[in-house]
RNA sequence: GCUGGGGUAGCAAAGUGGUCAACUGCACCUGACUGUAAAUCAGGCGGCUUAUGCCUUCGUAGGUUCGAGUCCUUCCCCCAGCA
């Protein structure tokens, strides 16, 4: 349940959300844990960092270790160590990823072809009907059959606390036919994500039950958008997600589409924007109305060897934050920390660790080395975070 | 000293007459990454460069050949075994 308590100056909206772990002051930003851990961390490091909430994935999780498993050993939270909300995706979005053709990015001048390489299968891994999605597990290529109602079934066996309906996210390049027939198929499925997450949970012991969101989708379309949102408004969600936006980020402008987001979608209802986004975007689209944010650049660029600086207020007129790629040569020999005004573990006044030491570790492929990265990028986005919701 | 094996680009290691500026791995350099099939992927990695282009390379110095990293000879060095 979310309830909206003011609007800055800025346009940030300041609200609280309600759950079965607990209540989050909004808006804030969710790591990613796709198979029930945000990598390299421990429950406790984030806990410390302050993240509130995490993300994690039914596709992944049903594929392994099966949401049953999960069930019988008291649900997610309990499985993974982590008392705080998690809020699941519904492999929607695996819809669209597995569903591009991946190897089409294999450079030709590449002779050599991994095997077990995800680059290298060559057919798309899923289907799309009314029922449903059929897909092939990535793991085993065994068949599987997502339609809304089971992948609520997952979420709700799983135990988390925001769920999500299955929907299609059509790529960037899909024709508007395509986008509007997703959008079509999205609303249908969102009626029966919320008439079987209804029906299941009305018999629900929980004192504060988990919420369902509808997931807006329509590409750059504003009236596929507003016509999608109008729908889902209908079914009456306990929050909307905007989804599709993050992806082709570098051929398609998307705020013109989160700006009406943020002035159609209900105020006393959380807003999600799916996968977004780096910093500077964070910033712009919680004053354009939006909550709720999550995405793998903290984590995976950590991963790759990438740290977010902030730059300082006066030298910040295009972005907020510099990417710094710890395995350039020039920081080898760099005995400064990452970023001196930053509070994580890596940075920390007194005992940080030097941007050669990590870079040391990174190149020895020291797993210390990107737990560093890794506590740096989310205490960066924490923070930004922290400071945006105390903006005024 | 004798016998045998070997000296290839930063390292390791393919290559035994042309398709070799030279396979491959590592290292190194740079880039990408946005609801995670990602501790991944891509490109570069002798020099000049726009190059399917030119120049200089495979211990050393010569030679054979239309053509040599590849064959022959000299010398230098390394390794193993025997003295």
């Amino acid at each position: 349940m979310y309830k909206f308590i003011k609007k800055l100056d800025n346009g940030i909206r300041i609200g609280e959300l309600e759950t079965a772990h607990g209540k989050l002051p909004t808006p804030f930003f969710m790591p990613v844990g796709t198979v029930g851990s945000v990598k390299s961390t421990a429950p406790w490091e984030l806990e410390e960092m302050g993240a509130q909430i995490l993300l994690s994935n039914t596709y992944h999780l049903y594929l392994r270790p099966g949401e049953q498993l999960v069930k019988e050993l008291g649900g997610l939270h309990k499985f993974m160590g982590w008392n705080r909300p998690i809020l699941t995706d519904s492999g929607g979005y695996q819809v669209f990823s597995l569903g591009e053709n991946k190897s089409k990015v294999k450079s030709p001048k590449s002779k050599v072809i991994k095997e077990n390489s995800h680059l290298n299968l060559k057919e798309s891994l899923v289907k799309i009907s009314e029922d449903g999605v059929e897909f092939k597990s990535f793991l085993d290529g065994s068949k599987h059959l997502f339609t809304p109602e089971k992948v609520i079934d997952i979420q709700l066996d799983l135990g988390v606390d925001i769920l999500m309906p299955l929907d299609v996210c059509p790529s960037g390049k899909a024709s508007a036919r395509e986008v509007k027939e997703a959008v079509e198929l999205t609303i249908r499925w969102a009626k029966r994500a919320r008439e079987h997450f209804n029906k299941r949970i009305q018999n629900s012991e929980l004192r504060i039950k988990p919420l369902l969101h509808g997931i807006v989708q329509g590409g750059l379309d504003p009236e596929l958008r507003k016509y999608c949102a109008e729908e889902l408004i209908k079914l009456d969600f306990d929050g909307y997600s905007v989804g599709g936006l993050a992806v082709d980020l570098e051929t398609r402008d998307m705020w013109g589409i989160v700006k009406l987001m943020g002035e159609i979608l209900p105020e006393n209802k959380q807003r999600y924007l799916m996968g977004v986004g780096t910093p500077d975007n964070i910033i712009i689209a919680t004053k354009l109305g939006m909550d709720m944010f999550d995405c793998v650049l903290p984590t995976r660029l950590a991963r790759h060897a990438s740290v977010f600086v902030k730059r300082h207020p006066e030298q910040s007129e295009g972005s907020h934050y510099q990417l710094v790629n710890l395995l350039n040569s020039k920081y080898r020999a760099d005995g400064g920390v990452i970023d001196q005004k930053c509070g994580c573990r890596a940075c920390q006044e007194g005992r940080g660790f030097s941007k050669a030491y990590i870079s040391h570790l990174l190149r020895s492929n020291e797993i210390l080395g990107l737990r560093l990265t890794t506590l740096h990028n989310l205490w960066q986005y924490l923070e930004l975070m922290r400071n945006l919701r105390n903006s005024d």
